[in-house]
DNA sequence: GTCTATAGTGGGATAGAC
DNA sequence: GTCTATCCCACTATAGAC
């Protein structure tokens, strides 16, 4: 499904490719890895791939794709809310650590990336903040620091961490529209 | 400074290791370089630290404690509310991008760390949220995402932070005290 | 306390035969 | 499309001479 039906060993390679790094983490995806994952020696891999990064930009459009996908059903589940959504990326981040690192870490290869990836999963944090982009972003670096934080292991031990973010996002809730001070 | 006085060429390794982070990155320190920088052969190093990662413990700790010290100066300064807070925070992680990244990003070496190091630069926020520990958590989480997504250049172009970091912060400081839904 | 030499490990990627 | 062989790189760390 990612990429080309037509190349079916490409998509076996993709798809071993995020069984490792859901399993053992980014350091663990290397190219003899991989090649070794899908029963073939690294250097036949370059035969499917140009390069490493073109196997992790798979992954990151598959990575951001199921995150939109995960947004809408929690919609349609759960109501058009910023709560839903919190929820909604929580249980992703939870669901996929490793995706969701490399997903989030350091700079993103736009250049190498279909253009709408992002936005899609951008849409529904526009919706539910109704336009206000302050209160928008704000609640996304609020939603990856709770995120980004726990898989970490950066809270203390007993941290409560569901009361932290329904404070948190009661906050922006009460907020939006009010546009900043 | 860091480290101990009686070790003068230690404290130069330090030294230079903290250059070549903020100038070059994180993966540009490595113990050739490191040796180089201070002019003797990279296996020479090991006399004076046991292992890589020892030097790279005094680097963590002299920026939480370059944190506690920017926080406490900016209460003198501006008065002791989250906005200052907010505003001393960025300001760090601006400064040295690459000490911030190193000191978030991950694991925290914990067990050889001074203990006290993380709760000293936390104590601060804990004084601004009158012991509402969701909302300190929340703010937390909100302006470490805000810091490291404009770091990594996750925010859209025109994007108007200050405007996203007044929202944010103002709406935490409405909810101080409200524990949550 | 510094050196040289080197062990040991791992990585990405290419050439050329089959 | 896969293989073997290999290049070239980089890293941390140790041994032993000086």
């Amino acid at each position: 499904m990612a990429e080309s039906p037509i190349r079916p060993r490409a998509a076996a390679i993709v798809v071993a490719a995020r069984e490792i790094l859901e399993a053992e983490g980014i350091e663990a995806l290397t190219m003899r890895r991989l090649g070794e994952a899908v029963g073939i020696r690294a250097p036949s891999l370059y035969r499917h791939f140009a390069d490493k990064a073109a196997v992790e930009i798979v992954l990151l459009e598959a990575g951001f794709d199921e995150l939109a996908d995960s947004f809408e059903a929690a919609f349609e589940r759960d109501g058009e809310s910023l709560a839903t959504l919190g929820q909604a990326f929580r249980d992703f981040a939870r669901t996929r650590p490793h995706l969701y690192r490399m997903m989030t870490t350091g700079r993103l290869p736009r250049e190498r990336m279909r253009p709408d990836v992002e936005a899609r999963a951008a849409a529904p944090l526009m919706r539910v903040t109704g336009g206000d982009e302050h209160i928008a972003r704000a609640a996304w670096a609020f939603a990856h620091g709770m995120v980004i934080l726990e898989l970490d292991d950066r809270f203390p031990p007993g941290a409560d961490l569901d009361a932290a973010w329904s404070a948190g996002l009661a906050a922006f809730a009460a907020n939006i529209g009010r546009g900043g001070v």
